[in-house]
DNA sequence: GTCTATAGATGGATAGAC
DNA sequence: GTCTATCCATCTATAGAC
């Protein structure tokens, strides 16, 4: 099915955006040249420059999508596992098993967004970076709000509540270097290794 | 002190070998010209090659270099520590403990290093790519066969020794992104406040 | 062992036709 | 909205003088 000249299509854009963050991914952004984007969606390059003003913007715009997409996600789950009639207690251990195995799920959901987001910080413009870092810390502040709840009750012991919400996130994260969908494991039985390992970390 | 042409120095090749890590570390590998790496030298891009035939073979030795030192000294310092005359169980979370601090001392120790041999894995070609994850795996097995131990005694019980290995040094290895020598905790602090969640984890 | 110079390829981005 | 064509910068790597 040649392309013929002159055609277009109301997708191109999300397909450009599609195409540079599978590349970006597996070989990194400086690696990868406008060029092979515009082939793997099969235009030429300068057509690209119709999406995006240029191959810095398009990096910025694909990981603030990600941060967004990933704070709004879980802010809808919270709110909805709140004030569900158990005590507060209880409702601190089941926020945290929410959001360890929110974590998971979406990450493993979206490997090549994940992947990029933290590994193209450097890459970002001064003022680039400090926008993703904002997002970022906004959703440690989650995490770190439940670990704090949960040791005003009594019912979690961390000796520092920062350092425990990154190393959480940390052993959550590690998830991504090996977990493959079809393996030895279901994503239910590795959600339920991980909020193992993360309830015995944390708890008092 | 302008340097004279035909001057030279027995201890460019190391000093070649520093420059590249930094920037490497800094700006990532596929973003660094052989003439940055030349100009921060201090010589021009053509002697380079009198001391690496070309740009990957300087990226696979330097990530090569560092998993060897890691396997290294990890080996030397859990043979000193074997025999001390503590019971099976105990002996296993001395080098469980051990391994922790270890791992935080020697990786806060190479950021740069560290840095680029988990984030340059994909820049390498695919034999040299073969080789690092051989290493690395060598690594991990050492801490592996700390927790399998330990299960077989009953002193630790964690779902799955594999994963568990892949998650507590996915966890330790988040404190590179966060701690900055002279910053509000000590390495000593740190490490006791990593080795506390550690423990608790995969304690029994 | 380092230099200068350059070959040869590839990069980001733009101009103007259709 | 996409194309072709191109500008100009930059890259890796090599050749040959000193």
């Amino acid at each position: 099915m040649a392309r013929t000249q002159g055609s277009h299509s109301d997708i191109t854009g999300p397909r450009i955006r599609a195409a540079a963050l599978q590349l970006f991914a597996q070989h990194g952004y400086a690696a990868v040249s406008m060029r092979q984007i515009a082939s793997a969606v099969g235009v030429q390059a300068g057509a690209l420059y119709n999406y995006t003003p240029d191959k810095q913007s398009l990096l910025f715009s694909l990981m603030e999508g990600h941060m967004t997409e990933l704070l709004a996600a879980w802010r809808a789950q919270d709110s909805d596992n709140r004030g569900d009639g158990q005590d507060a207690a209880g409702q601190v251990m089941a926020r945290l098993e929410a959001f360890t195995r929110f974590h998971i799920r979406f990450h493993l959901e979206r490997p090549d967004a994940v992947f990029i987001a933290y590994m193209e910080l450097r890459n970002l413009s001064e003022e680039n970076f400090v926008a993703i870092e904002a997002l970022r810390r906004e959703y440690e502040d989650a995490l770190q709000s439940i670990l704090r709840d949960g040791v005003r009750l009594g019912v979690l012991n961390v000796p520092d509540p920062k350092i425990a919400t990154l190393a959480v996130i940390a052993m959550l994260n590690g998830v991504m270097t090996w977990y493959r969908s079809g393996g030895r494991l279901s994503l239910e039985e590795v959600e339920s290794i991980y909020w193992d390992m993360v309830r015995k970390s944390v708890q008092a």
